[in-house]
DNA sequence: TTTGGTGCAAATTCTTTGCATCTCT
DNA sequence: AGAGATGCAAAGAATTTGCACCAAA
């Protein structure tokens, strides 16, 4: 439970200049931002990288869990330089995306509503996994 | 906790043809068609019908909350015909949608492996709030 | 009647991809 | 050297929107 179910932090990655800077702004920041915003960051260094590019790597260093790609509500895909697994809290107003220092469910909302100010509206809990037909054909293949 | 945060239940709300059929599609399924699917079990009754309309419809039908939109990870959001809160599980091969008949939460796991045979690789808990930034403002507003 | 809804098509927004060229290891 | 990465631009996919016409209350 709770580990990454796409882990590949042992395969080789190899370490360009693009790929550094990105994994660096990202983990310079707390913000959660947008593939959009870490290109804006990463051009303040390299002003010639794509935004192409910047998709890529978010992809390719999450998948080696270096950094997490979070689908939260909302329109746009976010990026997270922590890429131990953690709780978030969206504002529903700003789109804003803060961390929630874990603790035990019931337990949580107060930390919400008291340290960190926020007034809580709802939460969405959500499980991945594989469906039992999804099973069947994965043992089929093996 | 746990209502809904834009609730406009007590709107007056026009019932057109096409907000009634797509209303009573999607009530009969339990699958959490995406907006294109909803499209196309609309279309056998109303083939003349647009995407659009069925886009504007959801919306609407969700504002009124009499249907749900869930925007869970992946890039098509989805609609589910029972307005109460309830948790979900997601496939993460296929994409699948099931809901989870609710329970305390270290239980759920223990009823998705059990009776649902899903393989639970994790889960996502986000919650909907209001920062305290966008508190103040909204408090200067009013 | 009038206010809001509809169909259609075009526009947006976010993300992905093909390709010729470059660069890590 | 050669696999893999880059920049650029074009393509895709999902959703939204402008507009002229239509329909529910």
């Amino acid at each position: 439970m709770n580990e990454r179910y796409d882990n590949r932090q042992n395969l080789p990655l190899r370490m360009t200049r693009q790929r550094q800077v990105i994994l660096e702004e990202l983990k310079k920041v707390t913000s959660h931002p947008t593939a959009d915003a870490v290109y804006r960051m990463v051009r303040r260094r390299l002003p010639r990288i794509s935004l192409g590019t910047v998709y890529r790597n978010l992809e390719v260093l999450a998948k080696h869990v270096l950094i997490q790609k979070l689908e939260l509500g909302g329109s746009q895909r976010r990026y997270d330089g922590n890429p131990k697994r953690h709780y978030h809290v969206r504002c529903v107003r700003c789109g804003r995306v803060d961390d929630v220092p874990i603790g035990t469910m019931p337990a949580i909302e107060d930390i919400l509503r008291g340290g960190r100010g926020y007034e809580i509206l709802g939460y969405r809990l959500e499980f991945m996994g594989v469906c039992p037909k999804c099973r069947k054909s994965a043992r089929r293949k093996k």
